[in-house]
DNA sequence: GCCGTTTTCGGCCCGACTGTTTTCAGTCG
């Protein structure tokens, strides 16, 4: 179920941004972001939460903490509706746009009566913003391929939104008495990037009765299609959800055809149609007395086409099909096999939690090692000087002793500078356990240049990880350019781990570079970037792409046990001085 | 609007980049 909190921080973030369309001051809206972000990674669930309660939470003061708690009665909150009224929802959507903020957003509104992407994308065609102040010829040219990336990413959102949402409806469709099995199927099963909508199957022998409980729901806001097989609605949220109901025999046969992908199922159709079988959503058929032979389990399936079991992950028509075929198919990195996360930040930078409550959510996954690694000082926004990261050493060394079952290690996320440089000398890198090294800035330089920046900071022997290598943040920002395979080269040379990002923003890298990388023999760290500790659980998202990426417990270095890290983090150290 | 003191109001992560300006506003991270 999506926590009430992630709701409330989506209405403080609107409210945010459209205050700073409004208002003159720009510290308001600031004060509304940064109360959203507090209550997005607030540990207890608001609903569970008082006036006081609220007022407790950091960077939430009467106002904000007032009209929270209204939201929590009533749903609304009147000022926020005022606000509405004044501005048009596409107002805000221009915002989205690369390179429009709210003031430039603002003029387009007043001057040109411009409430939508769409009719912005027209007024720059038609060469109407000419003139307006502040809209030269480059921004009209920016605006024009900003809204070009808008459209590339369609209306597809972030596979933890979908997740949540897709587990939210399971959980109340299980309560149906008419339903037997439910399950997510699609792209969301798959684990993909992003999803553009969800599909749910379920199996019941009273369709209808299923059907009605569906559309029923209350976050179905609009039902498109309804019929005794599929059903179609939009949610509240806006996205599409596609349930389909078959019978309880055919639950297996179904449940393939529903996740896909779509190449893949061709793939296996084609091994049934050589084999002188059908395959379809009702089963493994004999062609000639289209007699049903199996469609009650995925497995029976795969097995009388004779192949063993493929993970949902795999299936992509990647070569997941012919590896099967050879008994190559590689044994899944899983969720219960990470043993540690890498990379994570605390309150010292912009984290929002103290080291404390950090390690305390931690050890709580029953991780065997733990590192913390802030930001380091060439990020000048985060104000990390040598004496607060060196106290932090000292804290987390004393507090160790609290932890018998998890090592504490003490680390620091750099930042490649457009050479290739990081923070501080190799005297002070030496203090730390373990290093990651990200590009955090200037990610507009030729391809060579950043090829040569990346290489460099992987030949510096204190760096033991490449944080999120791309740099992307899917759907608002484009990866940086470098040469991959001379990347994926110098990693696996220089014994520098790529990270699996898996903040769901981020999955950098991605599940297809994942797989390139891996053929160089590079190693790789699934970390969650966490900067609060409602984020630690992201690690399934980044355990998911490895899958994508055909990741085993042995390329994952925190999969390891902390020997075997350890000698990771040493031996290439040594090797590369 | 929040916070922390300077306990009643002033500061609020800082810096770079871009495109537009003619000395800077807006946007971004």
């Amino acid at each position: 179920m999506p926590r009430v909190n992630d709701a409330v921080e989506a209405i403080l973030l609107e409210y945010a941004d459209l205050l700073s369309i409004l208002s003159e001051d720009p510290f308001k809206p600031r004060a509304y972001e940064k109360a959203a972000r507090a209550v997005g990674g607030y540990p207890a669930d608001l609903s569970t939460l008082d006036l006081k309660g609220i007022l407790a939470i950091p960077n939430v003061g009467k106002s904000i903490g007032e009209k929270v708690d209204e939201y929590l009665r009533t749903g609304t909150i009147a000022a926020l509706e005022e606000l509405r009224a004044q501005i048009p929802e596409g107002v805000r959507r221009l915002m989205s746009v690369p390179g429009l903020g709210p003031k430039k957003a603002m003029v387009l509104y007043r001057e040109l009566g411009i409430a939508s992407v769409e009719e912005l994308m027209e007024a720059v065609e038609n060469d109407r913003l000419a003139g307006l102040r502040g809209f030269g010829s480059k921004t009209q040219e920016n605006i024009r391929r900003g809204i070009q990336q808008l459209r590339a990413s369609g209306g597809r959102v972030l596979l933890n939104v979908a997740l949540d949402l897709a587990e939210g409806l399971l959980e109340e469709l299980e309560t149906v008495p008419a339903v037997r099995r439910a399950a997510v199927a699609g792209s969301l099963r798959r684990m993909a990037e992003t999803i553009g909508d969800i599909d749910l199957l379920v199996s019941s022998t009273d369709p209808r009765a299923v059907m009605e409980a569906f559309t029923a729901l209350p976050a179905v806001e609009r039902v498109l299609a309804s019929g005794e097989t599929k059903t179609s609605v939009i949610t509240r949220s806006g996205l599409q959800v596609d349930l389909r109901v078959v019978a309880p025999q055919v639950w297996g046969a179904a449940l393939i055809y529903f996740t896909g992908s779509k190449a893949h199922n061709i793939r296996i159709r084609e091994m049934a149609v050589r084999k002188g079988l059908k395959l379809s959503e009702y089963g493994l058929f004999d062609a000639k007395s289209g007699k049903r032979i199996v469609a009650e389990t995925e497995e029976a399936v795969y097995e009388h086409l004779g192949l063993p079991y493929i993970p949902p992950t795999l299936r992509e028509d990647r070569g997941e099909v012919e590896a099967a075929l050879e008994g190559d198919l590689p044994r899944l990195v899983e969720l219960k096999q990470i043993r540690g996360d890498l990379h994570t930040h605390t309150n010292l930078t912009d984290g929002l939690a103290p080291l404390e409550e950090m390690l305390k959510a931690a050890s709580c996954l029953g991780y065997a090692y733990y590192a913390v690694t802030d930001h380091a000082p060439n990020l000048a926004m985060q104000r990390m000087t040598d004496e607060k990261i060196l106290g932090q050493r000292e804290r987390l060394r004393k507090l160790q002793a609290g932890y018998p079952k998890m090592a504490l290690l003490h680390g620091a996320e750099l930042n490649i500078d457009p050479d290739g440089n990081v923070d501080w000398d190799a005297e002070f890198l030496a203090g730390f356990d373990v290093l990651v090294a990200s590009v955090h800035s200037h990610f507009n330089l030729g391809k060579d240049e950043m090829t040569r920046r990346i290489v460099r900071a992987m030949e510096n022997p204190f760096v033991h990880v490449l944080g999120h290598p791309t740099a992307r943040l899917i759907g608002r920002r484009q990866p940086i350019e470098f040469d991959l395979d001379e990347v994926f080269r110098t990693a696996a040379r220089t014994g520098t781990a790529l990270e699996v990002n898996a903040f769901p923003d981020r999955l950098d890298l991605k599940d297809e570079h994942i797989l390139w990388a891996k053929r160089h023999g590079v190693k790789f760290v699934i970390d969650t970037d966490s900067h609060a500790p409602v984020h630690l659980p992201h690690m399934r998202f980044g355990v998911a792409t490895a899958q994508r990426g055909w990741l085993t417990k042995d390329d994952v270095v925190n999969a390891w046990p902390l020997a075997r890290l350890k000698r990771f983090l040493r031996k290439e150290r040594v090797a590369r001085s």
